[in-house]
DNA sequence: AATGAATGAGGCTTCATTCAT
DNA sequence: TATGAATGAAGCCTCATTCAT
């Protein structure tokens, strides 16, 4: 789960399939490049079929490397799937941590700002697959709850927690329960995140409403609600 | 039930997933009681490790008959899982669609009232594991989704999206976007049924917040949000 | 290693390839003779090419199955080739063991038909095959070596060398290293099963000289050089 | 080095195992010593896992060198496995073929002496490990069984056969049957050979008895056997 | 209707071999 | 010459499905 994982710096935000339009000889081509190829072309693959369903030959085509070639990265299927997960959290985290200090103004505009910020970064990217990914194996690795539970949920929970706080402190905020309120934000991002990955895959029915434009007036609404 | 099922193609079918409601004789009691067995045996089992992680075997097994018997009811695994979404949801139609129709009282009372009708009929049963198969599925199977949204999603957001519509023209709602506040009630809802099957089920970290506290609570702040 | 071999009870002598001539149905023909023909299969295909070379599909194939059946018996090769090892030398323990408790007459005379038996039980049956797998396959799989040293080796040295030990003490032989005598014995008699599964396999050459007479000149021959 | 290698069939020289006898610059010492240290490997990992479960990256790394570089001195491993044996067996050929021509002394320290030279330089040397490989490999490799028996077999059997025959002629043996009391002089030694590369190198327990001191009183034993 | 032994296509993984550097 | 990344054929094993009982 950790080894492979440290080769992977730059972390690109192309939608998948790796370019290889590049002029560059077949064999050889970039080997440093590998890795994150094929992570994305697993994250892409896992997330649309799931696990069980993707065969490794799938994920290493998609990467456009041969069968074996996967196996020289990755000792495992499942490895892979740690690998993928692992490392876009591991991006995840302590990103937005800090920036919450030292607002000074509204506590609405804070929250407003740290939520786009992050929906920003999240939803459009194939981060946002991730959270399928969780949603769909948790029960089948256990092991990849307790990192996910540990390195994002919680400093999630607590990120937004102390915000909803902030403006209950300093009056902003009527003294609502602080965990429902966070729940009440951030839970229809995520959803929005496994739709994209789901129905709104394959059912363009439910896409005549932006996710932009939902989340930006979801956040106004229940801000709304929590107002004074 | 047969009459709702036109939705899944036309293979979907085939087997008819066997009416429980003819008369008979108690000594066939338990025969009759297999297909649902199957059924529950299925969604549990798909729902937790995924439709192709799922071995038939162990379907068959956990509904109490041997390999061999589950293909005398359904004729392949896939349409197995056709019949489990199928079956369950055909249930789930119509139900709360006359409810809000002459509702005297104001439109907060009425919202909160459906919601959670609709809330308790569903967290607490098989049901609530449907949505994570969809959610996991759909992709391998494009049918599901045109039934899903059709039959469920569709209806749904109607109904809600009418409850909003009356609010606001009663003058008790803002004038905001009615999809929008529909989503802002609903999916944390979903995403409540998504999670208990599945973070939910190996980390009991989150369940610190009880489900029918949150949505109350989700509901009532959305609604302050919706008010004036 | 246990588990599968418990089945198996007759001890048949076939040189491998069971019989399919029998008039029987193809499938769900002997379900009680399968372990025993799979057995037989591996332990000449282990034998001829040696367990990594041998292909699973062709130890069923031997057998008259198909690839699959074969694990419904063994939960791998590996534990095929423990089977055959076990279930071979299982049925040659303690068969020699009583025999030369209270023999009356010359120790040559009893010492001739202790080898004499073993050897007639041995050299022509599949058993003589298992030699040439404990050589080859031990390194790779230090249970067997445990197991044969124990099971096999102990029992037949102690046994051999009991017959040694009586000769020397009714003054028949002279006072040998007795460990010594036992090996020049032995071995030659191991050495010939090795030789007919590999060499005597292949190049007819030294088949001109017949094992049996053979042995029985060599343990003549070394009787001699015990005498008085 | 080179008149000896007809035997292996065509392919089996394609590459010539690279003569050491030319005088070459102290720089190119290691080059030159490739070929040695490569089939040393090969002869060690053959025979303690068998040539089908060793990894012919597993030869080069014990060799010291790199995976490709295998390829550039023998053309596959069944190539590098026929080199293995000839260029081990080459060697022992003709060796002791001369030194029993003009013994004047006594039969039995003849047969003592050529013995003894024969396995001093055979059980503590790397050849002892051919015999296993031999034995192990011969079925897949038939072309080894000619090789072997032509120029290993036959002669040893020669050589030991004449010595045998020189002491009946002499009157000192009894007038036994010639190859009977070869094979019981020659066999034990093999087999010490064989197991000192298989149950000998896993499980301890027979290493009580010293092979040298084993042999030297095997032969005497057979011998006394001979005697008058 | 129910069983479970048997099948064999198919997926995961290994490893002999190639070849660009 | 030497390397080791890459390949893909081939082997182990699983499991959906069949079918004789």
């Amino acid at each position: 789960m950790a080894g492979a994982t440290t080769l992977l710096t730059s972390q690109s935000l192309s939608l998948g399939s790796p370019t290889l339009s590049d002029i560059a000889p077949p064999r050889q081509r970039r080997k440093e490049a590998r890795p994150q190829e094929l992570l994305d072309a697993a994250l892409d693959l896992f997330a649309e079929k799931g696990f069980a369903a993707t065969r490794s030959e799938e994920v290493a085509a998609r990467a456009g490397v041969a069968k074996g070639t996967l196996y020289l990265y990755y000792p495992s299927k499942e490895e892979l799937l740690k690998a993928v997960i692992q490392q876009r959290l591991s991006s995840e985290i302590a990103a937005a941590a800090a920036q919450a200090a030292s607002y000074p103004g509204p506590t609405e505009d804070l929250m407003k700002e740290v939520l786009a910020d992050w929906w920003i970064k999240v939803f459009d990217s194939p981060t946002s697959a991730v959270f399928k990914l969780i949603i769909t194996e948790v029960r089948n690795f256990p092991e990849i709850a307790e990192f996910y539970v540990r390195e994002v949920v919680e400093p999630g929970k607590q990120l937004v927690g102390r915000i909803v706080q902030r403006g209950i402190e300093r009056g902003e905020f009527r003294p609502v329960d602080v965990p429902t309120a966070v729940l009440s934000l951030i839970l229809p991002m995520i959803m929005l995140c496994l739709h994209k990955h789901s129905i709104g895959a394959c059912a363009p029915a439910l896409n005549e409403v932006d996710p932009h434009a939902f989340i930006r007036q979801h956040v106004q609404l229940v801000l709304q609600g929590l107002r004074r």
